[in-house]
DNA sequence: CCACTTTTTTAGACATGTCTAAATTTTAAT
DNA sequence: ATTAAAATTTAGACATGTCTAAAAAAGTGG
């Protein structure tokens, strides 16, 4: 049996797992869970314990394949009660992570199985992400951050990479959200910030809003 | 804060309160939720800490009213969730509880809130026991447990207070759901066992089933 | 009312997951 | 190559919730 804490590190080691192809830091995993280096040692060993990762001492952890499949199947459960509650039950698009956060570990296949049903196969979550399968695949969107798109690129957005609320309430202040259209305008050298048009109002974001945006590039 | 094992002892102390107005015994609570009466006495003093129940040493428990609110919400989340089950999953009436009893623990008033609407405010869960309110109100449902009727005594089935698969699968197999009609034709004094009468046919059941049954009286 | 049984509580132990502080290993710079 | 800095692990502690075994209190029948 796997419990909370654990489905919590896996998920982490996940995430930051896709961020890179490098081996996940101790202290990456540390600040992404929001607790010590120390914790996160004690708690690699449990993992390992379990064969849900690869990990040798001082030199970075990766999931096994076991542990890629409950890590994804975490996602999905996550992704799902997102779109629940947001196509059922009218949440806001900025609340809905904090609940689905608790949701994503309630523990039975025949639920998620229904949900999914019930929600008629969605193959995205409210921001954009896809929905892994029941199988442990997350589906490629073929999308770009819009950081690293050129200057006079224009695409739509197709998700966020950052399910934070003060984020997602920012991007509603700038009339971001699925499917808004995006012009590159300028880019600033000097701290990678950029100009961007959306519907022909111009706007300035920092890199950091910019990198956690999905685009999908049109002409 | 309150925590999951607390919220299943509280859970456990008002359906025990309900069956009786004696005070509840600390062996009452261990059958309940299985565990031994050592854990039991650990936990109430936790409990008593929070002000969430009356408690003297050896003399019994009861609910404060601030703990009867929240064991009354997590029995309303549970009602809520089952009916959600049923009712859009498809899920079967006996398989629901054990899923819902990791579901009820999630924290977010406004997801309860939310969720109610969406099943349109239902007054009763799939096994015909009244959803409380969100104000901490079991309404009563006017109901008599089949074992305290007379001979020849004609009801509808109305709800069951036991959400065991096993019990479940058993009327489902007599063919008692909701709404069913019963008629007592005997009482064997011996075992308090009965036989009775669903359309047309005869069964027989014991005290133990019977006493489970919530029945409404019709002419 | 006194022994005997049952119920309940306490004492002490253990597992999980967390922490701080100290020790160890790796890395990066000169 | 050495050393200083950064990252990681270990040691020891603590909180929660559980357990078994033993002690204490309450209930019960003669």
């Amino acid at each position: 049996m796997i419990t909370l804490s654990e489905e919590n590190y896996l998920k982490a080691i996940l995430t930051l797992s896709l961020l890179s192809l490098e081996k996940v830091s101790t202290n990456s995993i540390a600040s992404e869970i929001g607790t010590t280096a120390a914790s996160v040692s004690d708690m690699l060993k449990k993992l390992l314990e379990k064969k849900l990762i690869n990990y040798e001492k001082y030199k970075g952890v990766s999931l096994t394949n076991k542990g890629r499949v409950l890590a994804t199947t975490i996602i999905r459960k996550h992704r799902l009660w997102e779109t629940f509650l947001v196509d059922c039950l009218n949440f806001d698009w900025s609340e809905v992570h904090i609940v689905a956060e608790q949701l994503e570990h309630i523990q039975s296949e025949k639920l998620i199985d229904k949900l999914d049903k019930f929600l008629e196969y969605p193959e995205f979550d409210p921001h954009g992400e896809p929905i892994p399968t029941k199988e442990g695949i997350i589906p490629n969107s073929n999308t770009v951050p819009l950081n690293k798109l050129n200057t006079f690129t224009k695409g739509l957005v197709m998700g966020v990479t950052l399910d934070e609320k003060k984020f997602l309430d920012y991007l509603t202040k700038l009339n971001i959200s699925i499917g808004t259209k995006i012009t590159i305008e300028e880019k600033i050298d000097f701290d990678n910030s950029l100009n961007i048009k959306i519907n022909d109002t111009f706007h300035h974001v920092s890199s950091n809003v910019a990198k956690h945006l999905l685009i999908k590039i049109i002409k």
